[in-house]
This record gives structure tokens, C-alpha cells and sequence, in this order.
DNA sequence: TAACAAAATGGTTACGTATTCATTTCTTTA
DNA sequence: TAAAGAAATGAATACGTAACCATTTTGTTA
């Protein structure tokens, strides 16, 4: 009992059948005597058998696992997401194994990825400009980005990058505000230079000269993000309204100004985009921009995902619309 | 390319070698003749070759799998627990299959579980008295229960939560709180059970009747402590603080009553268990007790858990010690 | 140079399953 | 009852690797 391991070639010597009615039994039961498979489903109950499934997806080439390689939690952005990929995965029988990407340790992530006899991967590490994706088509099993586009433009779904900071924006001006920041991300990213471009687009649109407007960017770490606040400090003339790149970014701007005795949004005005969950709390109320639909954007991806896995699609390119979200982290100047 | 998969076997006669020779550069290089290795390796470069890890743990009987049973994300402990499990087992070369266990789909990962060949399991979704507990050992892999302890009293890494109870409910106390309150959860689940028995512990100290105190129990979906909440705002005596068993159920009390107009803590104290990550947000500002040790619980679970992997530990009954963290949701009455 | 030890390599097998093909058993029909 | 077809079962094999044991090659010493 516990540890020893027993074979379905234990469980055929013990009903008295070959392995291969076992595992008819297990596979395709209607093609077997139903007393035999009677015989055979009392050996297994007897002998505790468990079907082991390594074995499985060795002859199968199938493996049942979904590669997962997110973002960290500490970005509520990647909460929402993980919790519709995993959950839609284990729904429809796979498993996931979970990746959370920092700068640190994506190339020890990719070769472990890269190993693994996944049956498909879905990734947010992807920059424009990556070699990652090559090796990904090397690799020959389906594969999707999600809030993450590569050059090569295949296989991804996002939102509407420009159009969501460009809507971010046009709020914040909207509501008279003049004297504005943006804090947003490396532009290696697709994500953090689309939106960047729709902030610069609004400003355009208002007669704003860009290169006045100070724009930060940041690694989207605390320290990072602490060290830009502190920057914005220092400015000659204090914005009065902070664009962030994403919400993660923005409820940690949203923590600072609090930290420093700030009130928001009389002190600051500050804007978010991606629609989290997190936003929605009473105590946050981030006025934001986000997917139009309902849908969580990683649950369309891993539903595009199994539809390619399935050959119902072949490749995927998709940009979801988006929409304001006002609530109470911005007001009229 | 892509698709066509290249073994070890492919290698060896295109390096001119046997497989064996192929096998043994990749594990123990400094068998093999320097010259000889170049050869091979250079085959393995030319035809792409990736060795398949699910024939290796076929063959050695180890998968490189930890499989983790979290609760759901919404629940932001399990944001906190879920990233230091999966970082950490991540960092020592091991995968992670994730479950977000809820009442629905238990049944249905534990079947998934249970076949899977992982090296061991961590998971936070047991009962006091769960069979499951049973079937693991019969399994014969290692594993651990973080934040849940099973009757049988082995395997687990918790809080102290008698204690953590009795913290939070004696810091409500001593500000002058009489009305008071407790939100909990099922009692089939040890934390919950423990963390109630400490509520009680300081009522009765302070010569409070526990049998007047209204004590409400969810199964902490929003839902349900939103019509707990309705019930609380209909009682008598209004408590002027809440006591809640987790910080996921206090974080949602909070979004409560800023949603009816309320204002903590002026109107409603609040009060949580865990000092989840979150709760340290400036917008959230969560009295609450929690580990004192610096470390994440999930972290101390999955540390012993390798311990136990690699027989430095044959069994883990761990209960840290907590303590209160005030913050801005309580204050002198 | 012979003898021997050490280093390097190869042949074969096991891991546990699903699959392919062959064989046996059972049914049906003439 | 024989023949033919269908249903049920089994034997052998493949999947791709690591491990064990045997063999060859190289290096060392007398």
C-alpha cells in the first residue's frame, strides 16, 4: 500500500484478461463482455489501480497540459486573467502549469517550457521584437499571446492599445485638465506602446504639444513606480492628473498618494486602463478603460486557444474594443 | 519543422553514436570523451533536438510536478500564497499544475489529481474531516495542507488560529467595542473553527455572553456576505464592529459599506485575519493579525513540502505564531 | 611489449500504456 | 449442421528515455 505502483498488467494478471482488455476496459468499454468488464473493474478496485497517465501521453503524444506563463499576481490584471485561463482549462479536462514571468528568471521559465511536452502554451511575456516567438513555431504546438502582440502579428488577442489610451486621455482633458503625466511601461512591449501612441494622439487632438508633457516609464515594479512618483514630486509644475498605463500601475500610484497624505482625485486626478476586478472596489473606485465585452480577455484567449487545438481555427488576431469606466479617482478640475 | 519529432535515437545515428552515448551527454557529460560530446552536441543543435521529458519521467519515475490545490483568487491570501508556491517551486526546476478548488469543481480535480503522477501536492482545499486526506496517503507521494489541518493532525502548515481570533476580537475589545460581531466561515474547515473559538475565548474574558453576540457564518462567496451584511444592518443594536474571520471578508465588508455611504471606521469598525498583501494598500488600510514571521504562509508550506521530498522531514504539524497589525479599519470607540 | 586498469562506448531492457493485427469465440443464416 | 460473419480477446509492438551490464578502446605500469 503507498508506493508501489500497480500496472494495468497487474491488473490483467489478477482478472485473468491481457493488459490490452484492461485497457479496453478503461478506454472503449462497449467493445468488451460486460462481464469482463466487470471482472476486470472489481481487479482494479481491489488493487487500487490508478492509470498512469505519463504512460499515457507517451504513446498518445498527448499530454493533457496546457503551458501557462503569466505575469506576476502582484498585477491584479494577471489575477483576473490566471483565474479565467485555469479555470477554463481544468473545465474542459487539461491541466496547467502556471509560470509567473519577471525579468529575472523568463529565460530559465522558456527553457523549462521549451521541454515540456505541452499540448499548447499561452503566454502575456512576449515582446514586440522576440525570439521567443520563432522557437514557439519551432516548437510546432499551438500557441496564443494574450495582452502581449508580437511583430510577426499572428496568434495574439489584446485590446485596443492606442484606442484605450487615447479614450484614457481624452477623459482626463475632457475634464479640463492641462497639466498631465503619463506613466507607462518598456515600449519593447506592444501593450505599453500602443498606449502610449493613444496618449499622444489625445494630446494631438487637443492641441497639446507632446514633447511639454512629461511621460515616465517604468520597469512596473513598486520601486520603480515609488521612484517616479517622487519624480512627478519634484516637477516645476505639478500635473494635476496622472495617466497610468495600466490599473496595476495606477492603484499603486493611487497607494502612494495616499502614503504621502495626498487625496485623490482632489490632489491628483489618476486613470487606469484594463478594467480589473481590483478597480471595481469601493475603496479604490479606479475610473479606468477597458474590453468593451464582458468577457475577461484571458478567457478569450484560452477559448481561441482551444479552437486552433482543435483545428476549428488556424490562426488567431484578435483586438477587442474598449470603453470608459468613470468613477471617483478623477472629477472636474 | 515543426511537428516532427526528433528522439534521441534521430541524434545518436546522426552524430554517429549509440543513444546511450546521446543520454549520457545530456546527464553525465564528464563520462563522455570531450570530442565525443562536441560531436553529439552538434547533432543536437543541427537537428533541433529537445528531449521529451514525459518519456524521462516514465523512465525514472519522477514527473518534475508539484501539483498545488489552491482556493480561489478573488480571495486575495490565495494571490499571496499561490505566487510564493508557485516562484518557489518554479525556482528548484519543478512544474506546477494549479487548481482553483470551490464547491463546484472539487470532486472533479481530485479525480484529475489523483491520476496525475506529480511528485506531491500542496493544497489548502481540506476538510476537517475530508476522506480525501486518506486517499492521498494511500497514494504514497508526499503532501501538505497549507492554512487547513485534517483531524488526523499531520501534514499541515496554519496560523494559529485560535489565537489569531482571540487577537483580533481582544484589539475590537479593548478600543471600547460592545456590539460587536463575527462573519466566519464553515466549520467543517479547521481555520474557520479555530478562528471562531477564539472569538469566543476573548467574549468570554471579557465577560461578554457569547450567546448575545450575533455570529454569522458564509461560505464566502460575495453573494453571501452581501446578504449577511443586509442581515447585520436589520439587527437590533447595530455592532459597531465586525469582526471577520478572514481578510477576504473583511475587504468585502468594506466595499459594502463605502457601496451603502458608510464610513469606516467611523461607522462600522472592521476587522480581518491573514494580513493578506492587499490589505496594506493605503485605499484599504486593513487592521488585521497575521504571521508574525516575515515569511509567506504558502512559502513555509511549500519549503517543508521539499523538505519531506527529499526525507529531511518525515512529517510537518506546524502552527506559526500571529500577530495584530492595526491599521486605519479600527479605532477608540 | 605484455598485462592490466581505467576510460569510453554500445547493446539491451524496462517504464506503463494504447494500438495494430491476428486469433479465438460466439451468432446468425442457409 | 456447416459456413460465414460479427464480436471478443490476446500477442506483439511502439512511444523516447535512463539504467544496467557487456564490450571495446585507451592509458599505465612492470
Amino acid at each position: 500500500m503507498g508506493g508501489f505502483l500497480v500496472s494495468s498488467k497487474d491488473v490483467a494478471k489478477y482478472a485473468g484478461v491481457s493488459q490490452t482488455t484492461v485497457s479496453r476496459v478503461l478506454n472503449t468499454p462497449e467493445l468488451v463482455k460486460p462481464k469482463t468488464v466487470e471482472k476486470v473493474m472489481n481487479a482494479i478496485e481491489e488493487l487500487n489501480y490508478i492509470p498512469n497517465d505519463i504512460a499515457r501521453s507517451l504513446v498518445q503524444k498527448k499530454t493533457g497540459i496546457i503551458t501557462l506563463i503569466s505575469g506576476p499576481l502582484h498585477n491584479p490584471f494577471f489575477v483576473d486573467t490566471t483565474t479565467a485561463i485555469v479555470n477554463y482549462v481544468n473545465a474542459r479536462g487539461y491541466k496547467v502549469n502556471v509560470y509567473f514571468g519577471t525579468e529575472d528568471n523568463l529565460d530559465s521559465i522558456y527553457n523549462s517550457v521549451l521541454e515540456t511536452k505541452a499540448d499548447a502554451i499561452i503566454l502575456s511575456s512576449m515582446l514586440y521584437k522576440d525570439d521567443l516567438f520563432f522557437k514557439l513555431e519551432k516548437l510546432g504546438i499551438p500557441f496564443i499571446m494574450y495582452n502581449r502582440k508580437h511583430q510577426e502579428n499572428r496568434y495574439f488577442v489584446e485590446i485596443d492599445n492606442v484606442e484605450a489610451g487615447y479614450l484614457a486621455t481624452n477623459h482626463i482633458l475632457s475634464l479640463g485638465h492641462r497639466d498631465v503625466c503619463w506613466i507607462g511601461g518598456p515600449h519593447e512591449i506592444s501593450t505599453f506602446y500602443g498606449r502610449y501612441e493613444g496618449f499622444r494622439n489625445a494630446l494631438k487632438d487637443s492641441g497639446i504639444e507632446v514633447k511639454n508633457v512629461p511621460s515616465f516609464f517604468t520597469n512596473t515594479s513598486k520601486n520603480d513606480i515609488k521612484r517616479i512618483f517622487e519624480e512627478i514630486l519634484m516637477l516645476p509644475t505639478r500635473p494635476t492628473a496622472i495617466c497610468a498605463a495600466t490599473d496595476a500601475i495606477a492603484i499603486e500610484i493611487l497607494n502612494l498618494c495616499l502614503e504621502r497624505g495626498f487625496h485623490v482625485p482632489n490632489d491628483f486626478n489618476v486613470i487606469g486602463i484594463d478594467n480589473v476586478e481590483l478597480s471595481k472596489h469601493h475603496s479604490i473606485a479606479l475610473t479606468t478603460v477597458g474590453l468593451e465585452s464582458e468577457k475577461n480577455l484571458g478567457f478569450i484567449a484560452i477559448e481561441k486557444l482551444f479552437e486552433v487545438m482543435e483545428k476549428k481555427s488556424a490562426c488567431i488576431q484578435q483586438t477587442e474594443s474598449v470603453k470608459l469606466f468613470p468613477r471617483n479617482t478623477t472629477c472636474k478640475k
